[in-house]
DNA sequence: GATCTGACCACCG
DNA sequence: CCGGTGGCCAGAT
């Protein structure tokens, strides 16, 4: 596993229930704020047993883009209800209302420990 | 080191 | 709102 692939972890790791984050918050939370698509790649590659919450990543205008064989966008729909996100007409999710905004400390500590 | 491939993003028309 | 385009950069060959 990269170090990058290995920091996204950690970042979406720290999202809690019911908050999301885009594809370009991780990147930049990560470090590398010009590679959002390079985190689609490293949660493509998590593993099925994996306990990181991959479904509360979504692209930045609020909308899944996710097209995986074993986690459909269907699938992700379905997770982020149950966890009480809601969806507008538009199957966009409401920023204001669901956007996570991490505060320094915790991420600090969700990184703690990684190879920079 | 050259090239290709994206679960992206911002910007038009 | 939808679809196309160019840019971007980490990984895999």
């Amino acid at each position: 596993m990269t170090p990058f692939a290995r920091r996204v972890y950690s970042v979406v790791s720290a999202i809690p229930r019911g908050r999301i984050l885009s594809y370009k918050d991780v990147a930049t939370i990560s470090g590398s704020p010009r590679a959002p698509r390079a985190v689609g790649g490293a949660l493509s590659n998590l593993p099925g047993d994996s306990d990181v919450p991959w479904w509360r990543v979504v692209s930045s205008v609020g909308r899944i883009t996710t097209a995986a064989i074993h986690h459909t966008a269907q699938i992700q729909r379905a997770l982020l209800e149950d966890e009480g996100v809601v969806f507008d007409r538009a199957n966009r999710i409401d920023w204001d209302r669901f956007g996570w905004s991490p505060d320094p400390e915790r991420i600090a500590a969700a990184l703690e420990g990684l190879d920079a």
